[in-house]
DNA sequence: TAGTGGTCTAGACCACGCC
DNA sequence: GCGTGGTCTAGACCACTAT
């Protein structure tokens, strides 16, 4: 009837919900705010529930909200910009890098690593997790890899803990950096990063694959998982922290304050 | 019995299934071979065909299969190396670039667009949709926006084809360009984009927006849309194609050659 | 037309955070 | 304990591709 659209493509019920949820998101709701539960959502749009967890898990890849367990979803503030482009000059560890240095201890790097490094699998090297943080959250973890010919200096230390690893950056600070090359890709978090990055195994991440190149050939190699859902990578001079909207619909520029109270009977059935 | 894991914390059954999916791409299964489809999979390992495709989600998030429609699901190649680093220099449609020109008109940028353009949003600028191919393959859709004031010179023109992206870009050429910023972030393929990319709509991509600074101030904004399936960003001076793994678990360095026979009986239920 | 992956349903139970 | 999102099931039908 009101439909001036003819139904020759018919869209996907998920999809379909997923641009109404969208529409509403940014036009009745905050950041910050509390969803209706899924239980709940779904019988007020006539559907199942799983159909409509498609749609919230759409929504949820592209940085519009964030689901916890236990708690319920929330409307998610507009992903901030995460500084990995060159202007974050010089080695690991730098006084003013954003990161913050964990444990260290000897591993067999995975075989993509070693084929950067030019190493055999199998071989071991000095490994360091890092972690960053912004905004008082961790929204990354790193693991640093790094051969023992880089670090020939360093003193044998049995204990794994952040002294090795502050050792281990110090040592390869000694060494003239000449450049990085960089990849981004998609990845999924594995169960040990996930806890620290309080997400699910599984969930979205984007990770950076650095070469450290000294001397003509590969010094170190870091492998960087960063939250999908809540960053936004930058690359280049500072960018002055502009408002990007989510990918899919642009977001509202709501101010940041939050609330707890459920929504009320705002959403729509179709 | 030979587990020495204390199944304190339960793993989710899709999940043990992706990896074990995982080591059997590895060690079983060469690029390009056809899988078991997803009915006689889920049987072979018991569980509910939703189960089985959340594993299998999964792995294709990771690049480690592709699966299609009508055909089947298959083992994919590695993700191969796209440069949109600082070394791809000077204004889009430069001579050597990768893109290919396509259509353009006028449009209203969306919101973010507009912000970072400095313009009011509803602001109509000129729009120019191009595409990146790769092996044959388009792996890249991109919109560039660019204001009125930026190519004062461009000649009234009512045609909305090539022909008025090409003049756009040249116009645009006559600036001197001071610089780019780019940002990186995980999104979802709108359905116009969907086709072009031969992806389902809302399939993951990592949407790189791109401002590219003149005399101080924007003088175009562009967001491009990768394939996250498929692609690997890379950054900085040419990377030799070293083999990177797929984030979660090292990909095999098979010859691509290509298969069409559907696996026999490897893959053993748990 | 046969076979594939994609969508959808209506349930059930579980793990987790909070009170 | 209670409510939340997370997992899982066993079906059904649809859209697409290749033959």
């Amino acid at each position: 009837m009101g439909t001036t659209q003819l139904d020759a493509v018919p869209e996907p019920k998920y999809w379909h919900l997923k641009t109404v949820l969208s529409d509403a998101l940014d036009s009745e709701f905050e950041v910050g705010e509390i969803l209706p539960n899924e239980r709940e959502l779904a019988a007020r749009f006539g559907v199942a529930r799983a159909t409509l967890r498609q749609a919230l898990e759409q929504l949820e890849l592209e940085g519009r909200l964030q689901r916890r367990r236990g708690v319920g979803t929330t409307v998610a503030p507009p992903r901030f910009g995460v500084d990995v482009g060159p202007g974050e000059q010089g080695w690991p560890g730098s006084p003013d890098d954003a990161w913050q240095t964990g444990e260290s201890d000897e591993t067999t790097p995975p075989a993509g690593v070693a084929a950067l490094l030019g190493r055999d699998a199998g071989e071991p090297v000095h490994s360091v997790r890092r972690t960053r943080m912004t905004h008082g959250q961790p929204v990354a973890t790193e693991v640093l890899y790094v051969p023992h010919s880089s670090v020939p200096g360093l003193p044998a230390m049995d204990s794994g803990g952040t002294a090795r690893g502050r050792a281990v950056l110090r040592e390869l600070h000694r060494l003239e950096l000449e450049g990085k090359e960089r990849t981004v890709e998609l990845g999924s978090v594995r169960a040990d990063d996930a806890r620290q990055l309080d997400r699910l195994p599984g969930a979205p991440v984007l990770v950076v694959t650095t070469r450290y190149v000294s001397q003509g050939t590969t010094a170190a190699v870091s492998v960087s998982t960063y939250r999908a859902d809540t960053c936004r990578l930058t690359f280049g001079d500072k960018v002055p922290e502009p408002v990007v909207p989510a990918p899919e619909s642009p977001a509202p520029e709501g101010a940041p304050r939050r609330h707890r109270a459920a929504a009320a009977g705002r959403l729509s059935h179709c």
